[in-house]
DNA sequence: CATGAATGAGTATTCATTCAT
DNA sequence: AATGAATGAATACTCATTCAT
């Protein structure tokens, strides 16, 4: 297990800074002008040991995105234990603006879309196993408030459509035109009107 | 008139051709990936005839993409005369999509995406003039369903896009990912729910 | 006459705005890189009318170079009416240069020496047309010196290259290089120099 | 030394022969006309290796000129060892014009003159480093002679311009012309006469 | 197992020249 | 006779991928 155990160990620790390198260099130029040889250069291997762990550049694309899957969904972050239907939709709301923001997901995002003609099963993937995978997430957070009585029983599964929409229209819509744009100083204000128009049909 | 007269109607005959050549070739295959040589095959025009009109690939997908800000809007297609608040807005919902899924919207969209890194100018003008310009033709039209008593007075600037949101989410966003998606056959139901919950707080 | 008098006044008149756009496009960019259709803008005609004048790009730059050789040779500038030899051969040299460094011949030499691989006949030609024919006006020049006994007989054929080299090497060589370059100030002093080396052998 | 060996001879090697590819279009075509395609082509090498070892066009024709000075300069060939200045300058004037035609450095200097304009450090940097640096060479030729009390003391910077220009003039000016230009058949005779003139006034 | 030099296919843009009016 | 829009051939440069060591 000596040597193999070392090998083993060395090759993941190159995969890992390949994939880190690589996470980087598709959220700042997309699929199409990410370079193959820069990613090789900052994850410090050559092209030839790129190509020994991910076959294509779709490949690694594709791993790439599929890593991101496991960082969406709903954190446990007290959402669950908030008193009250509006305080925990305002956290909840909250946690998916931070996952969205602070792990580069609105930049991988249009770096999915771009390729969506070119390498169409990466787009579908990333529809069906990660928005869907983490609506699936928020629809059991639904469906625990409505155990609680927190809200009317009611179908929620498309009830949460309409809730992440109304939040997305305002501030995920907008990074897809523009990569600077930021969050507004309005924001929780707009969040709570969101909540509160959700509230008004939902709410027990 | 003679020939002035006749130059000026084959240059806007091959402009025409051109232009709509380029709207298929960037609807098909993004910015990056169209090819001015396949536009010019398709325009049947040459290279050289290409560049005097629009001066570079940008120019090119500028005007293609500002061409399509004017189709952008609300159709007079009866949403005004409907008699009752949720007629009025089913209406809108339906123009809404049509456009969006009749004239290549959601390729386009795409298609600015991909070069939002690249080309950032046209995003953000994009967001600008035809996302924005968009939502103010929707918030007039719901200034007017609050005139006419339809709807409660209120903040229209952010109601617009909580409804416009809930659509989106439900028809727009997955084609971003999917090109293929189609409208799913429950889409008068979804519509509805949206609209219902909309209405839930600012029905009058 | 009337109607032909007119026209052929018209015509020869944009022949000669075609020239002078051409001879300064010439000077600027070289042969390769001036453009005919600045040509035509500068010269105020169509690109159609200046191929009607000049059958191609290298028939129009053969006629500005055939232009040039008129503007060449001896002037009537006092040369001959000097007292002594020096004095004579200062004029003279001076001349030179004024010729070259006023009327663009510098720069005119710089395209036709660019086109000499590409159309090695205007080379040639202004080889044989240019500057022998203005050396042949400087043997003559030489040959009135010798009748005159300011200077002794001596084939002037071929101590006419020689003080013309001399005079050459220092201020027009440079000039192919670096098209910036100025005449030096101490001109005068190199000047006298090349002439007191002539007339330390053919000095009478 | 290994892989590392290996790998530079085979570098090395692809350089060199791009380096010879690019000489010969180069001085056949000048720069704007070669193609790099041909370049890359002659050297038998693709041209996206040609562009590892050469970044631009440009760099290749500025490393192309720039290894044409190495090759300038006085020769060790016996006009040091002569017995007469007459002998001397006889023996330098003939290296001078082997170097010139027998290197191709005339067809380089009309490619570089045509880029004057376009590429103009090029043009700068071979007037001072390739035409001065070998001017300084004979400067110092002169100043050996002078030494040996083979000439009169004098000013070596302006009389070896003087040589030098009126050798110039007659085998080497002509060659920016017209390609085909030879050295003509009473090549010494001129050489003769211009040492004379030289004497005439340096000689001791 | 890692290397990095080499590959070759792919593309935006320019310009001398022609032609229908 | 004059126009100027249209042509199409020509060219520098990039990048994902492979292969000899």
């Amino acid at each position: 297990m000596g040597l193999e155990g070392y090998r083993r160990r060395v090759s993941e620790s190159k995969r890992k800074s390949i994939m880190a390198a690589a996470g980087a260099e598709f959220q700042d130029n997309g699929f199409t002008h990410a370079a193959m040889a820069e990613i090789a250069r900052k994850a410090d291997v050559s092209t030839a040991t790129l190509y020994k762990h991910f076959g294509s550049k779709e490949e690694l694309f594709s791993s790439i995105v599929e890593a991101s899957y496991e960082g969406l969904g709903m954190p446990k972050s007290g959402a669950q234990d908030a008193k009250t239907a509006k305080e925990a939709l305002t956290i909840a709301a909250n946690d998916y603006l931070n996952q969205q923001f602070g792990a580069g997901i609105n930049a991988l995002m249009r770096a999915i879309i771009s390729e969506t003609s070119g390498v169409p099963d990466v787009g579908k993937d990333f529809l069906k196993r990660g928005v869907n995978g983490r609506n699936k997430d928020f629809v059991a957070f639904l469906n625990s408030l409505v155990e609680r009585k927190l809200l009317k029983p009611h179908d929620t599964k498309i009830s949460s459509l309409q809730i992440v929409g109304m939040i997305k229209e305002n501030f995920v819509w907008p990074t897809m035109f523009d990569p600077n744009f930021k969050l507004p100083s309005n924001k929780d204000a707009i969040i709570e009107e969101a909540i509160d128009t959700f509230l008004a049909r939902y709410g027990s």
